[in-house]
DNA sequence: TTGAAAGCGCTAACAG
DNA sequence: CTGTTAGCGCTTTCAA
């Protein structure tokens, strides 16, 4: 049996209540006899009971991390931060894959959360509605690369991200720009689309329509891409792209030379691919930790909603289209 | 305030005791009264306090998974898989990234292992005796690619992957193969470096040392891999083998023309590049399921060591090396 | 087959 | 500042 505080109590010669009190409560005990059940403890290798503890405070110490999809590098990225700024607020985080699936995700939510002292909703694929229903829960919840419910949220300027992006292709001579956007029901890549209506810039832009957020998705964007004559594709995220990337090598067409690719978020894999990815910049660790932060902080004022700056960082996916490069051999 | 299983105990006219037994163990209850409670209890939407029954039974219904980095795609497709087959059977998962850290590992373990149902120790890169402390706990541990301190593990045939790696490219007629090893503590590096002494064809391995398991990794090994003269690269990882990919080709040397290139793991990255890479396919979901079912599963005999199969997939990044292939315009 | 009662390990009043 | 007491929500003896 694993030792309990009663036993750290008696080993010390004090009562549960005081050697409870010095490990979790230390200012409210006499400095020596505290010091002396802090070292009884570590001598006996004690570990509070979680369970025990939870029954009597109501938290778990466990946070509730919601993604679509822990493969996609943007989900595994915001992952890997959200847990380790959890564990800095000695929290655990249990992690859950929602495959996609809306009800899946409501269900995932309702089960897990409840146990939890709060949940991180990344990118939720739920309705409305539903979303509604979570929030009525008791425990805190946070959006992440969403805004909705009169939830608090973290996300980042998307609007802003594709305007970055027109502008640089309208920089480098593009005036027809294809938008391989994501899934039907995603709230980011709506507001890229705000975004892109509101550019600003004398470009003109062509909806490719929905795709998955994978690399499949840009595969079969590409084609589309290409029949709209379109001299430069805007992704909805850096796998979009990469399927783009990777269908235009096939049917011959060079990035950038022939067309020009953007993608969003700079995951990871944005540097791996050659041309390297131009791609708009989300700051996915930063997201991460501020969602921890925002979602343990007290809940003093009115729901937060906090938008990152996002930064687009231009790589070799993008060139001046074919018409503005008379320099070169076939310039068809 | 949440439904408790009082609350519904009374609703239904009966005991707390039946309550429970009704809703945990249904055949020790009439089947009218059983009926009846678990009707009232979804009518109210009840749902059990995890933590009170965790307390008395000792089990939290939750699963802990360790892993070295969330971000690297070998492990998000575990911990994807390990988190629906947990889910399957009723057990939520505990997510920690260690961080390529053997003493995060370590404390990581301790701290969340202790109040889990089981531990599941992915790759872990921590000491044979950290990992024999760890063994010594009481709660099951289950280890994933990685054997050793009399534990229950499932690993991939990492020696049989080399060999079919090695006689592959022999086949295409390279004489001279260098091995891009992963990190110096890896077990699974070990076992390669093992099938590849064993290897059994007429083929050179050179080896270029150590390297950690990410594109930085392989774009040190590619020079490495360069100045010895190889005409293959055999990579730890798919990561590892993009890495090279990315510098061979800065460098002006063609892939699969000049170098081939192979991989491990065959994570989705694999398919991503151009050329895409012949790689061992590892399967890493059953990896996952496996892995979970094992941990679950009663530990009736000695531990367990499960050993999956790999195959070689190959791609575009392997070829016939520059000698073998006269037909070449510029044979250099 | 059911209910009453005890208690898992811990914390939070409440006195002292 | 410290100890006593009660009880979180649930399961599980033990009797009936």
């Amino acid at each position: 049996m694993a030792v309990t505080l009663r036993d750290v109590a008696r080993a010390a010669g004090v009562s549960p209540a005081t050697a409870s009190r010095a490990l979790s409560a230390p200012d409210l005990v006499a400095p020596e006899r505290r010091e002396l059940v802090q070292r009884v403890a570590r001598e006996l290798g004690y570990r509070p009971n979680r369970a025990a503890r939870e029954l009597i405070t109501g938290r778990s110490g466990h946070l509730c991390l919601v993604v679509p999809d822990l493969e996609n590098p943007f989900f595994s990225a915001v992952a890997k931060a959200v847990q380790a700024r959890a564990r800095g607020a000695g929290h655990a985080v249990v992690v859950a894959d929602a495959e996609e699936d809306p009800l899946l995700e409501a269900e995932l939510v309702a089960q897990l959360g409840a146990q939890a002292d709060g949940v991180l909703l990344c990118s939720p694929r739920m309705s409305a509605e539903d979303l509604a229903d979570v929030a009525a829960g008791d425990r805190p919840v946070l959006l992440v690369n969403r805004e909705g419910a009169g939830l608090p949220s973290v996300v980042v300027d998307n609007g802003d991200g594709v305007r970055q992006a027109v502008r640089h292709l309208r920089a480098l001579g593009h005036r027809r720009v294809a938008y391989a956007g994501g899934p039907a029901g995603s709230w980011s890549d709506a507001r890229r689309r705000d975004g892109l209506a509101t550019a600003g810039v004398d470009v003109e832009v062509v909806d490719l329509g929905a795709h998955a957020p994978v690399f499949a998705g840009g595969v079969a964007a590409a084609d589309l891409a290409l029949a709209s004559g379109a001299t430069a594709v805007l992704a909805h995220n850096d796998l979009v792209a990469l399927g783009v990337l990777d269908r235009l090598r096939t049917r011959g067409v060079r990035v950038p030379d022939d067309v020009s690719v953007v993608g969003f978020d700079d995951a990871p894999v944005a540097t791996l691919v050659t041309p390297a990815l131009t791609t708009v910049a989300v700051p996915l660790a930063r997201l991460g930790r501020t969602a921890v932060d925002l979602l343990l902080a007290p809940r003093d004022d009115a729901a937060p909603r906090t938008v990152l700056p996002v930064e687009l960082v231009v790589r070799g996916s993008t060139a001046p289209p074919p018409d503005r490069r008379p320099d070169l051999v076939e310039p068809r």
